[in-house]
RNA sequence: GGGGUCUUAGCUCAGCUGGGAGAGCAUCUGCCUUACAAGCAGAGGGUCAUAGGUUCGAGUCCUAUAGGCCCCACCA
């Protein structure tokens, strides 16, 4: 970077040469140090099959800037990265590949499918990591992982026979979710409800009469949203204390179509209030029917196929398809006069998250993780604090989940996985669970076993994510040193699947904690609000934004203005905000560096000043800096990002740029005064460089090539030190002196425009004050003041003789100014401005006043509060009596 | 049905543990002032959803109401 720089920041090509040179001196990489202490972040994976979403962009900028801070603090920051395998997911990916191929998951076979899905995650699953390279993404990437590398694998299969010899695994038929579509069971966090416009088939069973001959007259009444399901009705259920119906409990019903004879069964699960009070019982296709079904011992009758299609328990309906067959069941109920109507009905019906296909209820043997005594730990842990989330609300929705937990189906009917580590004897089907296939069978000697052609659930591999890629089951040095982990960045439609599963897991495996802190995030919305989704077609692509504006826009955008855990819009119009910024971080340094390349073209160089040659503006923005170290340390460290990043934001555009640099140009332009241009020189390298380094984590491609521009002694920004306040840096009589003549600047301006004074045209200006300090200020800053207001020449006294008459005052507290024009000021004008300013400062005094009065304020309010009152106070009362003095004297001499 | 959350300037949102209402964008008025027009200097604009309560003091804490969003849940 030369003063010969372009005008405005362009962030293409920098980018990717800035993060080659960071990789090429391997800066992200971390190794056990005894000697430091560990700050540690494990990456959320992202599938193989994703690309890049504003989700991704804004979870991966919170870990890098955490990481980024918590390195240049001196920490040992490792951000661990790597990649989910994503079961389903891929799966579904492949096949549909193989599809256009014409070809067919079973035709191809388990194995030559395998090997498909390798080579499809060799040549796509890398894809998502440059992507968020492009992003700026500080991990280390020496360590990436992915959930079925060799390691993975083997913690998977540790887990799997260590939980099941302890009884946390167990395989059982019950009662799960299936995807007809995909063909396989899936968890309950998978289902996700959604209201569809139904019906309601009020259908009635006859009565069983003495005689075992159904009744013509006497018939149960019901209503029902799956009239197919009644081919598997095994009775039919009425609530205990119905008076309707107790004379019935123990009678029969006949089932119609199929024509079996069913009970009528008294179970407190009926609701009495809810239609006619008499519910049709299908224990093998609806969860609460499974369960009434198991208090009272009924047959569990399977209906259908996996794909949903009617089975041979169905008679004549056999083959048909589940929709098919409602329709021609309630025909057929309809022609036996068995159907009483058919009512309209909105009803919430479950779906397959990953392919929105309405779940079918089945009952099927599958294994389970039985959650009871796994989850004590992990409500304990947030109970206790010793897990914080972030926001804290975060942990109502936590706990709403362990508290109402029910076993977690694992098993699923897919390829593409962790294939489940049992084996069964061909011979005799005893089950050995082990993480190397038995030789022989131990019950009965045979030697062939086959393994169990299931896989496990994507999420039993990511809950262990945190330790496996340290090196666990191994106890390894990494393993060791980096765990537990630190903070968990993650959205928050996650928490059930991955956080609370990792926290049990963590637990369970290593006997700690995962991480001490959950920071979650929300998502990331289109600027209507909606979420970005590929069937609306609404997404924004992050790297298309970090083409057109540079990743430390984007970055910039994600971050500021949105609080931990809120979703977020997203408008281009907040990008080119944030480019703005870039640009204007750009042209202040540009400016400074061309100063600075003056005065070595000059001979001179950059020397810290000594005592006493600094300047009252350079001790106040310095003091201004120093305030900024501490309050945006602080916030960081709450992992507050976007008010720390606002702070830096306004820090340097307002105070930095538009006060500092100009208040500094009248030095730097004249050559008269070595020393004090030296430490206009060093303040704002100093001012920026520091300033830069707070913006580094948020930005760290622009303050990184404006560093290395700056300075050549530390090789780059993200392995420099971290700012610390320093109590010798804090000038409060500067900082004070400083905003007096701010507020004289912003006053002059203001009666400048009101009277539409060109910039061209310089005005006299006369400072009046009777403390001696202020006098001071004006005096030492009148260089800088007067071109700032726009003075011709700027006078300090203690009175007001010799002022013209007819001036412009403004009222500051502390001083009044007087703006001489030539031509002559309209006094009436001038009283009414006088006049308004006198009502303000009435009203201040009125409020200040009261407070000051009230008793039980004095009595109660911290002193501080009060002396800061007391001090208002006596400020507006003087400014008043300035104001009313100045009025007095125009009105003299208008009349 | 249970729970959460939001309602602040025209728009989108900040506002941490209660102490005189903020930003970005938009609008209006001047300025191409030798870092930046992606800029500079001014200005307008809000009974902080409504009603109570706690408090010396409430956008901030509590209760209720209205509306919006979200999550969870087996009402056939």
């Amino acid at each position: 970077m030369c003063a010969e720089l372009a005008k405005t920041y362009d962030p293409k090509g920098i980018e990717d040469r800035i993060y080659q040179k960071w990789l090429d001196k391997k800066y992200f990489h971390a190794e056990v140090d005894r000697s430091r202490k560990p700050f540690t972040i494990v990456i959320p994976p992202p599938n193989i099959t994703g690309q890049l979403h504003m989700g991704h962009a804004l979870d991966n900028t919170m870990q890098d800037i955490l990481i980024r801070f918590k390195r240049m603090q001196g920490y040992n920051a490792l951000w661990q990265p790597g990649t989910d395998h994503a079961s389903i997911a891929t799966e579904v990916k492949i096949i549909e590949k193989l599809k256009e191929e014409g070809i067919d998951k079973h035709d191809l076979g388990r194995e030559k499918f395998l090997e498909r899905a390798w080579d499809w995650k060799r040549e796509y699953g890398g894809r998502i990591i440059s992507q968020l390279k492009k992003l700026g993404s500080s991990c280390d990437w020496d360590r990436e992982r992915f959930t079925m590398d060799e390691g993975c694998n083997r913690a998977v299969t540790e887990v799997f026979v260590k939980m099941h010899r302890k009884g946390y695994i167990y395989k059982g038929s019950r009662i799960i979710n299936w995807c007809p579509v995909c063909n396989t069971s899936i968890s309950d966090a998978e289902v996700v409800y959604e209201e569809q416009a139904g019906h309601f088939w009020h259908i009635k069973y006859p009565i069983l009469q003495e005689d075992g001959t159904p009744s013509t007259t006497q018939f149960l009444t019901f209503a029902t949203t799956r009239p197919e399901t009644m081919l598997g009705d095994t009775a039919v259920a009425v609530h205990p204390e119905d008076e309707r119906y107790t004379h019935l409990i123990g009678k029969k019903v006949l089932l119609p179509i199929v024509n079996r004879v069913i009970p009528i069964v008294a179970d407190s699960y009926v609701d009495r209030e809810f239609g006619t009070g008499v519910v049709k019982i299908t224990p093998a296709h609806d969860p609460n029917d499974f369960e009434v079904g198991k208090r009272h011992n009924l047959p569990v009758i399977n209906v259908m196929n996996d794909d949903a299609t009617i089975n041979e328990n169905g008679g004549r309906y056999q083959g048909m398809d589940r929709y098919e067959a409602r329709a021609a069941i309630v025909k057929e109920l309809d022609e036996l006069g068995l159907l009483v109507k058919i009512e309209d009905h909105v009803h919430n019906v479950g779906t397959h998250d990953r392919c929105k296909t309405t779940v079918e209820p089945l009952v099927k043997e599958q294994w389970f993780v039985k959650m009871d005594e796994l989850i004590k730990p992990a409500v304990e842990a947030v109970k206790s604090g010793e897990i914080r989330l972030i926001p804290e609300r975060m942990e109502k929705t936590y706990f709403n989940w362990t508290d109402n937990i029910r076993d977690w189906c694992i098993s699923r009917q897919l390829w593409w996985g962790h294939r489940i580590p049992a084996y069964y004897c061909d011979k005799c089907g005893e089950m050995v669970v082990a993480a190397q296939k038995p030789e022989v069978c131990p019950k009965c000697g045979h030697n062939h076993l086959t393994q169990d052609p299931d896989t496990l659930d994507t999420w039993f591999s990511s809950a262990l994510w945190p330790f496996e890629t340290l090196g666990w089951p191994d106890q390894t040095e990494d393993l060791d040193y980096f765990y537990p982990t630190d903070v968990l960045v993650t959205g928050y439609d996650i928490i059930f699947f991955w956080v609370i599963r990792m926290i049990f897991s963590g637990y369970e495996h290593t006997g700690k904690k995962p991480f001490s802190t959950v920071l979650f995030h929300g998502l990331v919305r289109d600027s209507l609000g909606r979420k970005m989704s590929k069937s609306l077609g609404n997404g924004i692509d992050p790297l298309e934004i970090i083409d057109r504006y540079g990743a430390d826009a984007l970055r910039l955008t994600l971050i500021t203005g949105n609080a931990p855990g809120n979703d977020m819009r997203f408008y281009y119009e907040r990008v080119e905000s944030s480019r703005n910024f870039a640009n204007k971080v750009w042209n202040a340094s540009r400016f400074i560096l061309m100063n600075m390349e003056t005065a070595a073209a000059a001979g001179r160089e950059i020397t810290e000043p000594a005592q006493g040659e600094l300047q009252p503006v350079d001790r106040w923005i310095l003091s201004r800096l120093n305030t900024l170290v501490r309050d945006v340390t602080d916030n960081m460290e709450s992992f507050e990002l976007g008010i720390a990043v606002q702070k830096v934001y306004d820090f340097i555009w307002d105070e930095f740029c538009d006060w500092y640099i100009e208040m500094v140009k009248p030095r730097l332009y004249s050559t008269d005064d070595a020393p004090s241009q030296n430490a206009a020189l060093w303040t704002l390298r100093t001012v920026l460089l520091e300033a830069l380094k707070l913006l580094h984590p948020y930005m760290p491609f622009i303050t990184e090539e404006i560093f290395c521009s700056l300075q050549n002694r530390e090789e780059s920004i993200m392995i420099s030190s971290w700012p610390v306040y320093r109590q010798e840096r804090h000038f409060e009589k500067e900082e004070r002196d400083i905003e007096t003549l701010k507020e004289a600047v912003r006053g002059i301006r203001g009666i400048r425009t009101e009277r539409n004074v060109p910039p061209s045209r310089k005005t006299q200006c006369h400072v009046v004050s009777d403390r001696e300090d202020v006098r001071r200020a004006f005096t030492e800053g009148s260089l800088f003041f007067a071109s700032l207001a726009g003075a011709s020449q700027v006078t300090v006294s203690a009175d007001k003789e010799g002022i013209a008459q007819d001036a412009v005052s403004v009222v500051i507290p502390g001083a009044t100014l007087y703006i001489p024009f030539e031509e002559l000021v309209d006094i009436s004008q001038e009283i009414q401005r006088l006049q308004k300013e006198e009502k303000r400062l009435e009203g201040e005094l009125e409020r200040v006043n009261g407070m000051l009065a009230n008793e039980r304020f004095l009595a109660k309010a911290p002193q501080a509060k009060v002396d800061q009152e007391k001090e208002k106070q006596a400020k507006y009362a003087q400014m008043m009596e300035q104001v009313r003095l100045r009025l007095a004297q125009l009105e003299q001499r208008q009349s």
